[in-house]
DNA sequence: TTGATAAACGGACAATCGTCCGTTAACATC
DNA sequence: GATGTTAACGGACGATTGTCCGTTTATCAA
């Protein structure tokens, strides 16, 4: 997803209705919440007609994606930069779920409503997207490279173990952790640091 | 919840529309998928009109929900009965883990349709209902337990860890990893239970 | 049995999502 | 600059969810 959802190729009209729905969904989001926008209004004070709209964002948790686009390229930058410096595989996967916390802590309406607009036919849509794979392959590569250096136990499941601490951060239990349990972000990515360490090889 | 989603002090009229809702329900389920079927078309099969079927539930979800009532009733008895029996905490953890990925299984498609119905408002739903909540009393009780035996190390946060182990197995997941990366049950639970053994104190 | 009352009933209605399709306009080609 | 093709436009429309409210009926006490 390019910065500003910009998409090569298009049509300059399309540029421009892509252009004025973003930018009037980002100020209705911003002045009344996400969840009380709907897509008519977007339409409407975009300028353009349902149709339009539809044509260029899917539905709604495609809308709040390409709104989240400039965050996640930010976020995977910044992962990749850190992920790619010095220090133990184990080291940098904590750094990197301490970061995700943090882009959860930040995008939380959006996330959720990605979230709200994947179900029934779309559930898959959840996990099968560019921003999630790339959070699986960075974690599960993490772990595949603690594994050949030794860090943490053989004949751990990489991929699956991946999923399982990306869920522990999933926006759902994210906010209801923080929201109705009132955890604070330090208490959850300390637990979850907590986990990654009983991967470690025994006795060591 | 009530086998049946039987209500004390509903009145008779009450109690035959909440019977002839669920019997609808469940009989266009099974022959048409849940997502398939449609609120309105519930009502008019179970011969009741939309205030009477929102009266008695309030959203698709909740109805979903009392259809599982049963399912959930047997998986928690046998939990409790297996979960109160002999062997070490860490072992009653692990078994119950499996036990919930099976209960995943039995009952995806209601489940899918409980989560699809908490978004927005209704997010926390999500994980603020008796059934989400017995289920991490169950966790982190056994996860106190293994760390009053000495079994874990010291220090871990029970309620915390227990709600990563059981977003592990959250329905969005589960579906994603059975279906579209084809893993086995066998394969998600082991993974999950090499984590749990992680929890051990080290070197023992 | 009758009458009061509170709960339940039912269907119209409002809101929202997402689709469809006839119309319009950009852009490449001549 | 004229023209044809193809994508984009826009708003009506269908489907679904969930609410509202006037009407009906179960229940209970007299």
């Amino acid at each position: 997803m390019g910065v500003g959802g910009a998409v090569r190729g298009e049509r300059r009209d399309a540029v421009e209705s892509r252009r004025k729905v973003l930018g009037a969904a980002r100020r209705l989001f911003e002045e009344r919440g996400v969840d009380s926008v709907s897509m008519h209004e977007i339409g409407r004070v975009a300028g353009v007609g349902q149709g339009t709209l539809y044509r260029r964002f899917e539905h709604k948790g495609a809308l709040c994606s390409a709104l989240l686009g400039e965050e996640i390229e930010a976020f995977q930058d910044e992962s990749r930069r850190r992920i790619g410096s010095r220090g133990t595989a184990l080291g940098r996967l904590k750094w990197f779920l301490g970061r995700l916390a943090k882009f959860n802590e930040e995008n939380a309406p959006l996330l959720g409503a990605v979230r709200d607009a994947a179900g029934g036919d779309r559930r898959i849509e959840m996990h099968r997207n560019p921003f999630y794979e790339g959070l699986r392959e960075i974690v599960a590569g993490l772990l595949r490279e603690a594994s050949e250096e030794g860090e943490i136990r053989p004949g751990l499941d990489a991929e699956c173990v991946a999923d399982t601490l990306l869920a522990a951060l999933n926006i759902d239990l994210y906010l209801y952790q923080r929201r109705e349990l009132e955890m604070t972000r330090e208490r959850i990515v300390d637990s979850l640091r907590s986990v990654v360490d009983g991967l470690r090889v025994p006795g060591e």
